[in-house]
DNA sequence: AAGTAGCGCAACCGCTTCCAC
DNA sequence: AGTGGAAGCGGTTGCGCTACT
């Protein structure tokens, strides 16, 4: 017997997701909760798989998400969580709770990698330039075990000097990030729902104005012309979060906080569900443990750090 | 203005892991 | 202990946008 497919591959839809299934599926997890991604396309009539669901859901549409470009801190976290863990990106998400895997793959492969390329192409100039010979960092078989071992612990020596950075208390955006993300200070904040609202809102202001005529489709919204089709979707959406359309504007991020709805907190229970079922907390304590605790330990030739 | 090359990102595919039975 | 199904994960692809010629 052979295995069962997760969806029927005959009339399940692929491609974007339009802000129609978005709503559909936000609507539907906000009842329900996310997980039993199995159900979800026959409860909600959704013609996706339950793997795109689930995908959409936890890269797009899951709270606490954020976009936009990636932060001094963030990039310098990946990077060395990159040479701590390799290519684990689920891993290193956990540490950076506002990125998506998918968010921070895609970084790596499209921006850092080829940074940390061109670096190493400046230095092995720059060393052959002195004298010195790259054909050791080429070949790593050639190296002796002593040297390997030596780069090794170098090698986490970096990763620590850079996550100790990174969390350092006196750096303010991180620590705000922190404090958003794990609820430090007070997790009244509504900064992870909030950005997911605002990306579920970018989305339809972009639907509203591309497809001005778009199928009355979701079952917020029953038979309407054409003309009223956009305004009463846009606003069964913000219904949906307890607010106007308006209030998504990416400038008027501090009123979301006002415009949160009873209802709505369910997605920052979530979210705190989220964070504790993964872990996260601990991990970075564990983490922090680690750092601070071993800051004694950091005895390494600061010459040897290549980076 | 049209063509095209490059880039970024969302989504898919297939493999692995986990868990219930 | 073995098996099957569901979920998770990482690699890859393809589409749309933008900058450049």
């Amino acid at each position: 017997m052979g295995r069962r497919p997760c969806c029927d591959k005959v009339g399940v839809k692929k491609g974007p997701w339009t802000p129609e299934e978005d709503i559909v599926l936000v609507s539907y997890i906000q009842e329900h909760g996310p997980g039993n991604w199995r159900a979800v396309p026959t409860n909600t009539g959704l013609h996706r798989c339950s793997k795109s669901c689930r995908l959409r859901w936890t890269n797009y549409l899951r709270p606490g998400i954020r976009r936009g470009s990636f932060t001094d801190h963030e990039e310098k976290m990946i990077i060395h969580l990159q040479a701590l863990l390799g290519n684990r990106w689920a891993a290193i998400a956990s540490y950076l709770p506002q990125r998506t895997d998918n968010d921070i793959k895609n970084y790596w492969n499209t921006h850092l990698k080829k940074k940390l390329i061109e670096n190493k192409n400046l230095q092995a100039e720059g060393r052959s330039k002195d004298g010195f010979s790259s054909s050791s960092l080429s070949h790593p078989h050639s190296i002796s075990r002593g040297q390997w071992e030596r780069r090794l612990q170098t090698d986490i020596h970096m990763a620590r000097q850079a996550l100790c950075e990174a969390l350092s208390p006196e750096k303010p955006t991180f620590k705000s990030e922190l404090q958003s993300s794990y609820g430090f200070t007070s997790y009244t904040s509504t900064t992870t729902y909030a950005s997911s609202a605002e990306n579920i809102a970018r989305l339809l202001k972009g639907w509203v104005r591309n497809s001005p005529k778009l199928a009355s489709t979701t079952k917020n919204s029953s038979a309407t012309t054409s003309s009223e089709e956009t305004p009463n979707k846009v606003e069964a959406f913000g219904s949906l979060f307890g607010c106007g359309f308006e209030s998504f504007d990416s400038s008027a991020n501090s009123d979301l906080s006002q415009c949160m709805s009873p209802e709505s907190s369910f997605l920052q229970d979530e979210s705190k569900q989220d964070l504790s079922a993964h872990d996260q907390i601990p991990q970075l304590s564990l983490l922090e443990k680690w750092l601070f605790d071993d800051q004694s330990d950091l005895k390494l030739d600061e010459s040897a750090l290549i980076f």
